[in-house]
DNA sequence: GCCGTTTTCGGCCCGACTGTTTTCAGTCG
């Protein structure tokens, strides 16, 4: 974890904390505040000097000092006995869709509640019964947020998991003797969140690099170890293989450690048929036996996947579900990559939620080779952003000033609107012709009904000013359901009025999902795959919605971003007459 | 606890929904 990371942690769970045992709201909210500037600060903490800590915005003297202690010796006292006073399951608790700090030091005093499990055992045994604050409609919400929290329980964000894998291979490529070192499974197939991290590795020496591994810091604790495989969980309770296979079977086992089970089970039938046997040592003849004799293919995926007649596969799309037919037809998609995005059409400063100015977000956007990019700030019906007409136009003044400036990037002007309860979108009309593009986005009423929640998305999509359509089933992975609404319809509508579905990178979002992206592009529809930024560094999220766009089979021609920027503004002039 | 300035302390993201509370607290975005 990023030293930024890791104190944004701890200023979190002392806010988080505080919260809890009733401190006041505006110091918590402070704590808050700094977790995310620091979390979003392009410096690295480490290496800032120890008395410019206070110029990182919404960090003064109290948590400046708080960092120091931190940095200084890997402690935060005053965190410490805050510990000792709420165990670490009643915070896990508020982490409960709709419990909050108020109610979940209620269970832990009253009922001695301190885990998510207890508190479902609880409810179960009528437990709560008579507590305050808790009645039948409150039980039964609990049931359900505590079945989205298992369901999501174990498995990690994928940002999270790809930045372990990148610590993990850095630390064992530099290991003597290591020779070849990289990461698998569900991650390397881009899935949206990931079970454990599987490295892959060819050594001089195994065991050297076994216990290389055992050794790390981040190991808390050693599952089991062999002389191909051990298991660590990480000081975050993450769970990390390492396998080291010899060189002659690195595409093989890279092939089989990838998977998925249902890809690698349709391989080995194929192998099977002709008279052959996968395994991860390689492709052999069937009656020579796993790994005697020469496999007839193993020191590439290409070789592999040749010698059963088919053209290497993409790992985003080894799910079973379509790619091997494709393949053998000849036709697999060529899948859109982050190298083929022009621009970032979704993207926010510290004008409204975002923590960066906007010139600091243009030259990092800049940086990232962009030929365009849009500035979309949040719109006043998300009211505790506190838009008004007046910073929205001195902020367009301003975009227009610095167009080209950085790196000849063109800029548009825009902005992410809400979408109201009945589709109405903030802003006349009038208002709205003056924005280069339109994000429209549900930030509120999420749990309408079906029909309701349907005839307000395609309200919305049919507005001839939304050019496109942000995170559109608003699903925050592991803390919120999707939205109920008969998306088939809002894609055919997307498809009609030439309005884009946003696949939003940000990777706790992730939406659309890789698997409706696949349904949606059936109706024709064009994509923006968009990092949503908030701050600098998540910019390069990028590569999470590419992953998504990768895994819902999309090419490059599909993807609004893609194009030049002229294709871009014809598509979006057109949006605004073919609408309603 | 931070910020900005009024340079010493007042204002801070504001409004809405939900459920249970008989007048509002907790939670969320």
């Amino acid at each position: 974890m990023r030293t930024n990371d890791e104190v944004a942690a701890l200023l979190a769970e002392y806010a988080d904390l505080l919260a809890i045992t009733g401190g006041d709201a505006f110091r918590i909210r402070s704590y808050e505040k700094a977790a995310r500037s620091v979390a979003g600060y392009p410096q690295d903490l480490a290496q800032v000097d120890p008395a410019e800590l206070a110029r990182i915005p919404n960090v003064g003297r109290a948590i400046a000092a708080k960092i120091r202690d931190y940095l200084g010796t890997g402690h935060i006292r005053q965190l410490e006995a805050l510990r000792t006073k709420v165990p670490d399951g009643v915070r896990r608790l508020t982490g409960v869709p709709g419990l909050g700090p108020k109610r979940a030091m209620v269970l832990y005093t009253e009922r001695g509640i301190d885990s998510v499990d207890e508190l479902a055992a609880a409810t179960a045994a009528g437990r709560l019964e008579g507590l305050p604050g808790f009645g039948p409609k409150s039980e039964e919400n609990l049931l359900r947020g505590i079945e989205l929290v298992r369901k999501s329980a174990g498995r990690i964000r994928i940002d999270t998991a790809m930045d372990l894998a990148a610590e993990l291979i850095t630390r064992l490529s530099a290991v003597p003797g290591c020779i070849r070192c990289a990461y698998a499974g569900s991650l390397r197939r881009m899935r949206d969140t990931i079970g454990d991290v599987d490295i892959l590795a060819v050594a001089a020496d195994p065991a050297a690099l076994m216990t290389a591994f055992r050794e790390l810091p981040l190991a808390a604790e050693v599952i089991a170890s062999g002389e191909a495989k051990t298991s660590i969980r990480t000081t975050d309770g993450i769970q990390a293989d390492l396998r080291v296979v010899p060189e002659g079977s690195w595409g093989a086992a890279l092939l089989y450690f990838t998977g998925s089970q249902a890809h690698n089970v349709r391989l080995r039938e194929m192998a099977i048929h002709r008279g052959l046997k996968l395994s991860e040592y390689g492709l052999f003849d069937a009656g020579t036996g796993t790994g005697t004799g020469a496999p007839l293919a193993a020191a590439t995926e290409e070789d592999v996947y040749q010698a059963l007649g088919l053209p290497w596969i993409p790992p985003p799309l080894r799910e079973d579900s379509g790619e091997i037919e494709a393949a053998q037809r000849g036709e697999l998609p060529v899948l859109v990559t982050e190298a083929d995005l022009r621009g970032d059409l979704h993207t926010h400063t510290n004008l409204t939620d975002g923590v960066a100015s906007l010139t600091d977000m243009l030259e990092a956007a800049a940086a990232r080779g962009y030929a365009y990019y849009a500035v979309t700030d949040h719109a006043p019906n998300l009211f505790m952003q506190r838009m008004t007409d007046e910073k929205m136009l001195s902020q367009r003044a301003e975009v227009r000033r610095l167009d080209g400036q950085f790196g000849g990037m063109r800029l548009l002007h825009g902005t992410e609107l809400n979408i109201g309860p009945d589709g109405e979108v903030d802003w006349p009309a009038e208002f709205l012709d003056g924005f280069d593009l339109c994000v429209a986005s549900v930030h509120s009423h999420f749990t309408q009904p079906r029909e309701e929640m349907t005839r307000r998305m395609l309200r919305a999509v049919e507005n001839p000013h939304v050019a496109i359509l942000g995170h559109p089933t608003t699903r925050k992975i592991g803390r919120r359901p999707p939205v109920d609404a008969d998306l088939d319809a809002v894609y055919k509508a997307c498809a009609r009025t030439g309005t884009a579905i946003e696949i939003d990178a940000y990777p706790d979002r992730l939406d659309l999902s890789a698997e409706h992206v696949r349904l949606a592009r059936r109706h024709g529809v064009r994509f923006s795959i968009d990092s949503d930024a908030h701050a600098v560094g998540h910019l390069a999220a990028m590569r999470y919605g590419i992953g998504t766009a990768q895994r819902g089979w999309l090419s490059p021609d599909e993807v609004i971003n893609t194009w030049p920027l002229d294709r871009l503004t014809a598509f979006l002039d057109a949006g605004r007459t073919r609408a309603s």
